[in-house]
Order: structure tokens, then C-alpha cells, then sequence
DNA sequence: TTCATTTGCTAACGGGCGTTAGCGGGCCTT
DNA sequence: AAGGCCCGCTAACGCCCGTTAGCAAATGAA
């Protein structure tokens, strides 16, 4: 699915560059001129390696969403219990979104800047993303190993938590990712109710 | 706190569309000349009614932080037990981000647009109304009515999963405001482990 | 050596931006 | 009838926008 061909350099660097403007002011405020001088560039310059400023913004957008499906991938094709594939899964989207917080808040933030039809197809990813989700849940409630009235809601729920990570993660933390992924895990499974020792259902 | 003179009407109307239109645009996206259209005007005709663009925005997230403090403050002054009081907490929260999706979008995307010193404001107050929440954890941990093993970790988590809401809350759905929120309390409260009914702690 | 590629420059294009100045008509009060 | 306000208009200001054209220096392969 994903295949993307490794980008010369200074495309790169274009990109890590953009996203962090794009994440710092937002796409719309953040002008060519500035991420040419961000790089040591003059504006026209820029269009040496790039097409247009949407490019940059949809490549960082679709590139991210390649990684969540991989992620989520490989975090469920294995036969474990299903609550264990979620908390894979979990663990998986937060490491997404740890390894790049920047493009991770562009990803979420400033997809609306995308015009049609990439902002079609983006939404498009994203509902199937949050589908992935929402069935992984029903089949946990379903074999008795998850509870909740509503998968869609709890999924919704999920991700808004694991979501709002990349505007308060600080690499420097005292906190790995992983860390931060189990214990995001264990507060979304277990709830704020006391009831019990930590590591799973009785 | 608040107090807030009740604006003339013709000034609240373009607060309104102004809001329906960062919202959906983004605030550096949306030109004054846009806001104008939508309300059948010219662009110049606005400063008859407010001083600038940012002013619009301004009074849109500190109106709405005045509306989540008082919310706050009314669901946790009285006597009652800490769980209670949390809950109540997020059933006002929901209110407010129910009662006008469009300004709560506005009010959790849009602020990064404010300038000094206005931003370092409202980061101020958000940082307050965070601190809020996780000391009323905190307290209902000390009491025994909560567990979490990181209180800061729960209100961020708690926070997240509501301030989602207005990015699917539509106000025609089937279920009320009250019924989202009191579905989100459960959520959040009892997580997703299977363990007893829905009502609290045995 | 030659030649294509990569990379960057300067200069400019058409257009949109937020905002201001000055004007004029309604409308309410007195 | 008069004065003041509310409200909206037109025209324009200086500035910044994304993007393009054309050119030149460096680089590396043949």
C-alpha cells in the first residue's frame, strides 16, 4: 500500500521544515517565503523540488495516514486475544504518532487544507482508520473480552484520547512511548472506577 | 468574571457567522471580504461594528472560556462526592461544547491565531481549567472514590475524549446533549474492561 | 571533455489581504 | 426641525501571497 519512492534530500528536508511551520502556525499562515528562508532559500527557489505548497501538505498528510494502517497492521493480523489487539494497536498509533509528533499534528490538524478531491480521499482513510478501530472494539464486546454500549462510541472516545498525545508529548519526558502507550491503554481499559489490580480483567 | 455587555445585535450576528466560518475554513483562511459576503456586505462596512480581525477571534475563545469556568464552578461548589462532582463537571463541559459546537471548534483550534498578549492569556486559562479538572481527580483519588495511577495523565485523557465531541456532535442526532454526556462519564469512568454494571463502584 | 542534472538565484506576474478615510443616507430622540 | 448615531457604501492604501520564467553555477557520469 504504501511503496513511497525515498525522496531526494533536500525534498526531505523541505518537508521536515514545512511541517514544522505547518505545526507551529498552521498551514494557511505559513507563507513560501518563510519556509525558504526557514531553509536558507529564496521563495522561487523552493520550486526547484517541490510542484506546489499543497503538495508538501498532502504528501505529509498521506504519507502519515500510510503509517497508521501499517501500524495497525501489523499490530492485528496475529491471532491473539482481541482486548491483546487492541492494546497492540494502541501502542502502534502512539509509536506513529511519538515518531513524528509534528507531521502527526499536521496530520490531524491541518488536513482541511487540502482541496478536492485529496481532502475527499483523506477523510476517506481516516473513517476507514476509525472503522479498523470500531471493529476491532465489536469483536472484543462480542467475545466477551471488551464491554461498552457502543463500539463506535468508545472508539471515538479512544482516539480523541490518543490523538490530543502530540500536543503534549516532549521526546525529552521522562516517559518513553512505550510507556506512554501502556498507560494511555491502561486508563482507557480500566477506567477512573476503583475495582482492581492493573493488568486485566479478573 | 465574565460580565460580558451583551453586544448589539448587528456585532453578535457577525461573531456568529465569522465563528461558522473559522470553524470550517480555519481563521487565516478566512478573509474579511468572505466574512462580509456571507453577511451581505462589503468588507469595509465591518469595522463599523469591530475594530479588527483578531477581535472577532478574541472575544469568541475568552467568551467561551468564561462559559467553561462557570460551567465548572457551578457543577463542583457544592457538598457532594467527588466522583459526583467530576461527573457533573463533564456533563457541564458537554454543554457548553454542545450548546455552540461551532465556537468550542473554534475555542480548541484557533486560539495558536491569537496574538501576544492575548495568547499567553488563554493558554493561562486553558492551563487553569486543565489544572481544575486534575485536582478534582486528584482529590477524588485521595478519597478512595477514583484510581488512576497519574491524575494529570486522567484529565488530559478525560479531556481529550470530550473536546473530540465537536467534531461529530451534530445537534440533530439522536441522542441529547445530556445523553452524550452522561455516555461519555460512563466511558471515561468505567473503560472498556467487562466487570459489573454501569451505575458506579459496588 | 562534454553534457545533463541538480540546485539556486533575480525579477516579476496577477491577485488577494486587512484596514482606513470619507461620505451619505436613514432613524430616533428632543 | 434638528442633531446625533447607526450603518453601510466606494475607493484606495501598502503589503504579502503563490507561482513562473529565465538564467547560471556546481556536480557527477559518460
Amino acid at each position: 500500500m504504501s511503496a513511497a519512492a525515498p525522496l531526494r534530500p533536500r525534498k526531505a528536508q523541505i518537508d521536515r521544515t514545512a511541517t514544522a511551520l505547518f505545526r507551529a502556525q498552521g498551514f494557511a499562515a505559513t507563507s513560501m517565503r518563510e519556509l525558504a528562508t526557514a531553509l536558507g532559500l529564496e521563495a522561487g527557489s523552493l520550486y526547484s523540488h517541490i510542484k506546489s505548497k499543497e503538495e508538501i501538505l498532502h504528501r505529509v498528510c498521506f504519507g502519515l495516514a500510510d503509517s497508521f494502517f501499517a501500524g495497525f497492521a501489523a499490530a492485528t493480523h496475529e491471532t491473539a486475544p482481541v482486548a491483546e489487539q487492541l492494546r497492540q494497536a494502541i501502542v502502534a498509533h502512539v509509536r506513529v504518532l511519538t515518531h513524528d509528533s509534528a507531521a502527526s499534528a499536521v496530520f490531524l490538524h491541518e488536513w482541511r487544507h487540502l482541496s478536492e478531491p485529496a481532502r475527499r480521499e483523506f477523510l476517506a482513510l481516516r473513517d476507514r482508520y476509525e472503522g479498523a478501530f470500531r471493529e476491532l472494539i465489536a469483536r472484543g464486546v462480542a467475545a466477551g473480552e471488551l464491554h461498552t454500549p457502543d463500539p463506535a462510541f468508545a472508539a471515538l472516545t479512544l482516539l480523541a484520547s490518543l490523538n490530543w498525545l502530540p500536543n503534549w508529548y516532549r521526546p525529552e519526558g521522562k516517559l518513553t512511548p512505550d510507556e506512554i502507550a501502556h498507560r494511555l491503554a491502561e486508563q482507557l481499559l480500566s477506567g477512573l472506577w476503583p475495582h482492581r489490580g492493573s493488568t486485566g480483567p479478573a
